[in-house]
DNA sequence: GATATTTTCAGATGATTGTACTAGACAGTT
DNA sequence: AACTGTCTAGTACAATCATCTGAAAATATC
């Protein structure tokens, strides 16, 4: 009982923090910026992290955790391999408004801390590696067996391109109608129409 | 002669800190920083610039006159559209090594500052201006005089999901294949082959 | 119900931040 | 040689930063 008490101020520290580093970015979020969305006094947040470093780690797990639920979800919801492409193809409307205020929470994360935090980037780029490996999985499934891994870094990079350049001219109907390609491309893929690859 | 020497102050600082911001991004630079790489001494960074945000500016400025002679280079190198357009796509090449460790300039830049400061953002996001401006003119010319814009905005989105998984996966291989598709991608548009679009 | 452990939280730490002031060096003009 | 505006450069500043302390409070364990 005490413990599940501490754990949700520990989450609550990492989900305000998750927050502000997506929205404002991890240089840009101070520990008193944290403090403030958190309501957890400082001291107290100390007592769970020793270092604003540390918050980040825990912050990128979380969003691990989040990921993998979600891919998991949606290996159980769907039964074909299209249907679940189709679904990740469908996350860039899900998130179309946050993708054009604040850019992709994967993409802009790994961009600032390649920079100059190359370790935690490393932590980073496992955001990606699950997506690639599922997509990976799909593809296969798809008939795509030697290409899948190739495909899916594919799908993965115009996604970021999307994201990018939606976030850049803040257009989110420039995102949309980018979407819809990207699935007449899939459904071509789907047919076993090579000609684009 | 007087003129010229404070220029030349002027024109260190602002590299100094163009190549900072690329390297460390903004917010994660310092005055001192700049200080530091620049070798002019604080005080007189003052007298050109009154604020940190106002160095950026210059930096920003900085790049984009570079762009345009960059661009107006090619425009009178390079007789057709198709070789221009081989041109942009081999920037990929030139640049690999610095994708590969700090990402692109543009795009990096605009996801950092369009988070907390949209004001620069906004001034930032002219660097993808003059290239989809100048790109639109040579997919025009190409024959695809309807469609030129949204081919310019393809490949530039196509450039950042490439660029944005090679400093990811500090994968510089994986940049050159990627790259070796997108020219033949090229090659078949401008046969007139359209089933890819 | 006594003791041990975990959790809370106000406040201090010193370092670093961006910004600002000031005194004077240098040049060109008279 | 004196004046003028441009430029140099040392240094100070208040604010903010991440980090830490230590003691009180809450809770768990016996």
């Amino acid at each position: 009982m005490a413990i599940k008490k501490s754990e949700r101020t520990r989450q609550r520290i990492v989900e305000s923090a998750n927050r502000l580093f997506y929205r404002q970015g991890f240089h840009n979020t101070s520990f008193t910026d944290v403090v403030a969305a958190s309501g957890v006094p400082r001291g107290n947040i100390y007592y769970y992290f020793k270092t604003k470093d540390e918050i980040l780690l825990a912050a990128i797990d979380y969003r691990l955790e989040r990921i993998k639920v979600m891919l998991e979800g949606w290996s159980d919801t769907y039964r074909t391999p299209l249907e679940r492409l189709h679904r990740f193809i469908a996350l860039l409307d899900d998130t179309a408004e946050a993708l054009t205020q604040f850019g992709c929470p994967m993409g802009s994360l790994n961009a600032e801390l390649g920079k100059a935090n190359r370790a935690l980037q490393h932590h980073a780029a496992q955001l990606f590696a699950l997506f690639e490996d599922w997509l990976t999985d799909q593809f296969a499934e798809l008939g795509y067996a030697g290409r899948a891994r190739e495909l899916a870094l594919r799908l993965i990079s115009i996604g970021q391109g999307i994201s990018m350049l939606t976030h850049v001219h803040h257009d989110a109907d420039w995102l949309r109608s980018e979407r819809r390609r990207l699935r007449r491309w899939l459904d071509q893929l789907a047919e076993g129409d090579e000609s684009c690859l």
